[in-house]
DNA sequence: CTGTTTATTTCATATTATGGAACTAATTTT
DNA sequence: AAAATTAGTTCCATAATATGAAATAAACAG
């Protein structure tokens, strides 16, 4: 534990919001148990949610959920990220010439944000992935796709700051075998992902090169596996490499 | 002002998230101003916010700047929003046919929420909505559509609340005017939003009426006025209707 | 180098959040 | 139908926590 919140309550109010994120609604009770609050206290901070609109209480059954007011601040958030608006439209159009589900991410740290999502129209399955969350470099298509690009001291950096989990049977763990893919994904242009971090999905993924510096960003085109043999690998990475060079130019511009 | 917030610092917090996510970043010092805070109170204010991973500082210049876990949490509150993912096929159909962006809203007291949101891909003009903002039933054309279904004491209700404000030169402001065009919509069965909330935009609304009760949520085609003649209009409403007649199927299965 | 602004740390104090207890309302059991 | 259980709300004395003045440090401008 780093340290400890320097404001107590701040952990309660944030933790409750996310509480009811995550369940949608729920009791005084339960959010009291989940938090280990007494009940005063978490009614206090569910009323004080609730003051600032954050949450409301449920007419018919007087359960706790949380509003769209997160939602609202979230998207403000989003709609400073230029990045987002500008490759957008390239987004949509390579998951319309793919039929399948293109995801966008922004590095922080040892982890990729999805920043961004264009889903198929024709899925069968859903991706789990939500704008918003995590998803670590090590073991993803678009993760692989940045660090290949960075520097070799950078690289040693972010291997030794994760936490190498074997989330699939084929996810890389050891530390040759990464850098032997990484030399790969340098040569071809583009980095795979194959069902090492979801078993089953199959991903195409390229980074977005930085006037200066590593590369902050990149893309990915993911499908399940059944549609993704290597006749299918070859032809989505020839759209995803167009698509990042049109990028790519449109940055430049 | 009702009452005052049970915490005072929850107040403080959201303000500083708030602010952040308005600006993009800011000093500590911009902080401290806008919310009226001591600095060394903005300062462990934005403090618990980086410890609990809603903040961060950047490296370069020491400003303070929001990260992407609110985001998070608002799309965990998005994913349990049903209606989204079962309606969104359809809208998306529907901007497709119409080359106009889509919108999809539900119900909050004498407001709509947008929920979800399908952008034209040839947009010249950039739509101010965003999800999780607000807008007025009253002014707004997904508004009438809802309101239009309701008893008449709710449409009364509604409107004794709602704050009317002439916010363009075709803003409806008189009561019996207001309830002429209910009646309209009612026959035509979608409601018109000539320039009266944003002056240069037009909407086409329906509303999705619900198994039972009153309409929670309804849908928009909006375009410039310079694409939305009455030609255009009757086409436009013809495919929001058969739309609204296809997630009414849906809905029902 | 000097003055100025901005950021961080310290600490005594008072305000604020805390949780036990009492109370009410709703739901379930006997 | 009464009793018991559970959930939600209000009250209040107390302790713990957030507060802000002041001191210090760091960054920046002239």
């Amino acid at each position: 534990m780093e340290h400890k919140n320097p404001i107590q309550v701040a952990g309660r109010l944030f933790g409750a919001l996310e509480f009811l994120a995550e369940t949608g609604s729920a009791g005084l009770m339960e959010v009291s148990a989940a938090l280990d609050l007494n009940k005063t206290t978490a009614h206090r901070v569910l009323n004080s949610l609730i003051y600032m609109g954050y949450a409301r209480q449920n007419a018919v059954n007087g359960r706790y959920e949380s509003t769209f007011k997160v939602v609202d601040v979230a998207n403000r958030i989003m709609g400073m990220v230029d990045i987002v608006q500008i490759v957008r439209p390239y987004l949509r159009k390579l998951m319309e010439a793919t039929g399948e589900t293109v995801h966008f991410v922004e590095r922080d740290g040892i982890d990729a944000v999805y920043i961004d999502k264009v889903e198929s129209l024709s899925n069968g399955i859903q991706m789990v992935s939500r704008i918003g969350s995590r998803i670590p470099l090590y073991c993803s298509g678009v993760g692989k796709a940045m660090v290949a690009e960075m520097d070799e001291w950078e690289i040693e950096e972010i291997w030794n700051n994760s936490e190498i989990i074997r989330l699939t049977p084929y996810t890389i763990t050891d530390h040759d075998d990464f850098k032997a893919e990484l030399e790969e994904i340098r040569e071809r242009g583009y980095a795979l992902d194959n069902e090492e971090n979801e078993t089953g999905v199959r991903c195409i993924a390229c980074s977005l090169k930085e006037p200066m510096g590593s590369a902050r960003h990149a893309f990915s085109i993911s499908a399940p596996v059944s549609r993704m043999d290597n006749d299918r690998i070859r032809e989505l990475a020839d759209s995803a490499l167009k698509v990042r060079e049109e990028i790519a130019e449109k940055l430049r511009s």
